[in-house]
Order: structure tokens, then sequence, then C-alpha cells
DNA sequence: CTGTTAGCGCCTTCAG
DNA sequence: CTGAAGGCGCTAACAG
């Protein structure tokens, strides 16, 4: 028993099934009882439009395909419900297709071609030529965090290397001078400009960088701070290119008899939803990505509504001071 | 400059459009140069096949339908990603659509109708009656702790009374008597079983319960416990029904100066990931709910695939005891 | 106001 | 092996 199309409701109403499409869809220019007979016959026959084949007809499918690099850790979920609570505010849906690490796997953009009316893409990590190559001519796209490649896209760039020079000067400023980084995966885009923002925020002090390479993941923290133990003359500051890692590391800081932050600080950068409730509370740059996702929708719908956009949004990420990188001097007047 | 489409390419190509398809679709029954030349000028023409009209030809979408009480916390997010993993290995895509706390957002369930071949649906707090109403007859539909309205289902159930019998024991066995169950919100099904796992225990004991209501956000955590602290006869363990509420307690209560776990245990439910990170570790009862997520699109997959499953598959959650919950003789073997 | 007629872009019999 | 033709379910002119 399939399930009813337009026809079977035209049939049984005794009308054209342009009747019932205009009956059906409001269109005003239906008499009053005929447009009752057929929305009473519709319910009796259980019909239900076939979203697919009205958006083949309107070209125009009220999807949005989103495309995330994982849905691994609070990161990218808090992007997607950003995203998701302005869609649905819109009526939008979200067809989602996320690359697990796949720096190839923009091949699946394509397949969204018919299916979404425009597309939100972030990759950090995404191979800069496979991008421009796989990036949609016909499809709207906002980019967050990708490679510089495409030009006139709407996008969103994270100023990463501001964030993580800022996260700097507050260590120094709470009194470390021994600070390693924890940087991200290499070819990252974001892991690269913290890194570069860290470096630089050293050099201006005269301190010398010594970075780490993790992947963004927690148990590379945890091997950083294991490393970070073992050494002789040991750091007084870690500073983890994400909370996630920041996090492991702490743990194991303190699993090892350290503590965080008295024998050695940690910080982290995201401001991920778990970074208030670790103890010591996080120390973090807050990006609000949430929220970017959800104004990359807004900017989205703003298009499909016929504005141009291509401006490149730039997001300074602000410094959160929690407790987890608390001078010696401040001690006390901790929360 | 739309798109090129296959009809395009079959004019460049002077073939029809069938061969285009049969071509590109790999059918075998075209001669091979033709099907190169039909494959060049089709990469030439940055033809992409417009899958919303393949899907509507096939009859089939290649996506699958998710519809969630919320994205907020890591408890659903959890469990989309469950979904995406297994969904994206099987090269299945997931259209998303929550319902925002709306119990009647179950409307929209018709408007996947056309775009997915399946749907799962997770919704403790529905009204039953409109599930039943909404419910595609056409789609298969895997259920996810819903109501008992849908027979025939595939379905997922959580064995809440009997987890939140455990964490009643549990309790009891560390020492603690007065034991307060903060709840979930009235009407959510996970909620009310997990009321009714608690009063039978608290009963088997000769206990008397103590219920406080809550809606499962950290905010109604903190305020129990606000609550608790103020009472002249203090109880000696909070046992939270999910996590966030469980560890928004537990903030709480040190914020104000009391122990965890020593002047009051507190216990949670779910097993999110945050549980293991917060101080002390959250006692909580795990459910296990991205492997639920997996599963769903695995059940879903078979489906699909022509098997019938109309199975309710009971997940019965497993204590997780943590710090949180120590009892004061276990003192110093703490992780 | 209502019905008829073309498509939307693709796949798939059915003939050749 | 290849082309012509019909149809998936719906919407949108275009006539009446």
């Amino acid at each position: 028993m399939a399930h009813a199309t337009i026809r079977d409701v035209a049939r049984a109403a005794n009308v054209s099934i342009a009747t019932v499409s205009r009956a059906l869809n409001g269109h005003g220019n239906v008499r009053a009882n005929l447009r009752e007979r057929v929305q009473s016959v519709a319910a009796a026959l259980g019909y239900v439009p076939h979203t697919g084949a009205r958006s083949l007809s309107l070209a125009q499918t009220n999807a949005i395909g989103v495309m995330l690099p994982d849905l691994h850790g609070e990161f990218y979920s808090e992007a997607l419900r950003g995203m998701d609570g302005e869609a649905s505010a819109r009526g939008l849906q979200l067809l989602l297709s996320n690359m697990h690490g796949d720096r190839r796997g923009t091949e699946t953009l394509q397949f969204m071609r018919g299916r979404v009316d425009a597309l939100i893409l972030m990759a950090p990590d995404i191979d800069p030529e496979r991008l421009l190559t796989h990036l949609p001519t016909s499809l709207p796209t906002v980019l967050i965090s990708c490679p510089d490649v495409a030009a006139d896209h709407p996008q969103f760039r994270i100023d990463n290397a501001a964030g993580a020079d800022a996260m700097v000067e507050h260590l120094i400023a709470s009194g470390r001078r021994r600070i390693v980084h924890l940087s991200g995966p290499r070819g990252n885009r974001d892991a690269e400009e913290r890194i570069a923002g860290y470096r630089e925020a050293m050099a201006r002090h005269g301190l010398s960088p010594r970075i780490l390479t993790g992947n963004f993941e927690e148990e590379t923290g945890t091997a950083a701070a294991l490393q970070l133990i073992a050494d002789a003359e040991r750091a007084d500051a870690l500073f983890a290119a994400n909370d996630m890692m920041a996090i492991g590391a702490m743990v194991a800081f303190q699993r090892a008899g350290l503590a965080v932050p008295d024998d050695i600080a940690v910080a982290g950068f995201d401001d991920i939803p778990l970074a208030r409730f670790v103890t010591p509370a996080l120390s973090t740059m807050r990006v609000g990505i949430a929220e970017i996702g959800a104004e990359a929708v807004s900017r989205i719908a703003a298009i499909l509504a016929g504005e141009t956009d291509t401006d490149v949004r730039r997001i300074v990420p602000q410094i959160i001071a929690r407790a987890s990188t608390l001078a010696k001097t401040e001690k006390g007047r901790q929360l």
C-alpha cells in the first residue's frame, strides 16, 4: 500500500491535480467548499506531499547541506547545535555529511547537489586543491575555517593567531615563562595559525618556543603531559591548541601528583562547554562556535533570499581566564 | 550558468541520455570507447548527477531522517554521533530535524516523506496520540525511548526502572539512607520510569522517597541543590535523573562548602562523556547512547535490505561507580 | 476559479 | 549495444 499521491486525491475528490495542489498549498484561488473537500479527502487518504518531488519541481529543497570534519567531541557538536537552532527556526532542514578525518571527503559535496539549496563547509584540514575542485559552483557555500583558496565565498575565519597570542600574553602575565605549546595536527589551518600566534608572542618576549604535536584528541594531551612530566626542566605552562587536549593533559598532570595551576598552568582553546566543569576550570579562548554555526545559517538564508554576501567574517577569540592559569599571587581569589 | 544536466552531456557526446545514464552508472552494457567518451564529456562539462531527481526516479534516497528532541547537551549529540558514524560508513546521509522541546513537533515527520528512506525517532516526551497519528505508515521507523503506542516498530527501550533501581541499591550499599531523587520533567517517559525505579528500590528498603522535579537541564540541578542545602535535615545522597542535573547540583553543593561525596553523594544517569571529567568523577548509569544510535542505523540498513524487524531491544543501563558516590569507608581507594 | 499541459532531471523498460 | 518514450510526484503557466 504505497502512499497516496496527489493524483489519488484528485481522483477521489473529483478535481484535477492542479486544484489539489492549489488547495493544499493555500493558493487562494480555489472556491472555499472545493478547498475543504480536497482537504478532507486528502486527510481521509492520509495524503502527505512527496517532498522530493516537490523539490524537483520547485528547484528548491529547503535543506542545507552541512559538511563537518567530524562529530567527535563537543566542538563540532556545538557547531551543529548552533546551525540546527537557526535552521529549524527558519524551517530549514540540515543534511549531514561528515568527512571523518578523510581529507578527500569533499567528494561527497557533489552528492549534495539536488538535495540542498546551499552548503556549509567546515574543513580546517582539507586539501586546498581538492576543495577548489569539489566546491560546487551552483550552490551557495559558506566556508568556516577553510583554506584560503576560494574567494567570493561567504566565510568565517577564526583569528587563531591573535587568539593564541593573547593566551600566551595571559600566561606570561600570570608569571609563566616556560610555556610549551601542544599543537593540533600539521596541515590543519586552525592548528597552524595557533602555532604561529604562539611563536610570535613567545618571540616578542624573548622566550624560546617549544612545540609538541598533537591531534586535537584528548589522548595526545595525556601523552604530552607524560612527556613533560619526564622532563628535567619542566615547563611551567602548557598551552594546548584545543580544550580536549588541555583537559587530557590536566588530568594526567594531576594524576602524576602535579598541582594545576600551582606546579603547571594549563590552557586550552575553543571554550567547549566542558571547560567550565573540569577542576580547576580551564582557561581558554572562546570562539563561540555555536554562534558561528547559527550565523552561518542566517547568512545562507539571506543569500537564498537574494542578498549577495562574499564577506570574510573574522572571529576574534576572547580570553576566558579561569582557575587553571591562575597566577600564584592570585591564589585565594579563585572562584 | 545553471548546472549541466544529463541532457547536456548526451548532446555534447552525441549519444542518448539513456546511454549517458548507463555509462555513468557503470551498467556494463555500453561499449568501452563510448563509455569513455561519455565520461570525459561529463567531466569536461562538470556534470554532477542531480541527486534529487535520481531519488525521485529510483524511489530511493539513501538518506535517513533523524528526529531528536533537541541537540542541547551531550546526550543527544552523542546519539547523533553514533548514528552518523554508522550512516556514513554505509553511505547514508542523515537528515536532521529536531523538535526543540515541542511535543507537537512530529508534524515535521511528514515533511520527511520523499526525502528519506527511513526514520529514526527519539522522543521520550512526545504526546502518544500525536505520535501514533504522525508516524508515517510508508516509512520504516526505528523508535528510541518513545511511548508504547506503536507496535510492530523496531524499537529501543532503555530499562530505566532497572537502572534507577540499581543506582539506589548502589547508594544504599555505600551507606546512604536519605536519598533524594531529582527527576526529569513529568510526562517524559525516561523520567517517569526512573522515578518508578527509584520508588521501588526505596520502598524495598523501607526508606521514604523524596522527589524533586527538574527538567534534565543543569540549572534545575543547581536549584535542587540549593533547596537541599537549605533543608534542616539534609539528604545524604542526590540521585539525579540525568548527568547534567547531577553535575549542576554537584557544583552547587561544592560552592556551598559541602563535600561530595563525604557530605552528600551525587549520582546521575546516562554517562555522558563529561561525567568522567568533573571532580569528583560522577557515578552514573551507562546507557551507551552512541551505540544505540549506531545500532539504530544498522537496523534501518537491514530493514532497507529487506529484513523484517519488529523487535523491541531492551537496553539495560550499567552502573558506573565513580568517586561521587564513594562510601565513607571506601575513602582512600579513590582513583 | 478550474482543468490541461508541460516540464523538473533522471532511470528504465521496450524496441531496434 | 543503443535510442525513443514513459514515468517518478509535484508545480506552474496557459487556456478556458
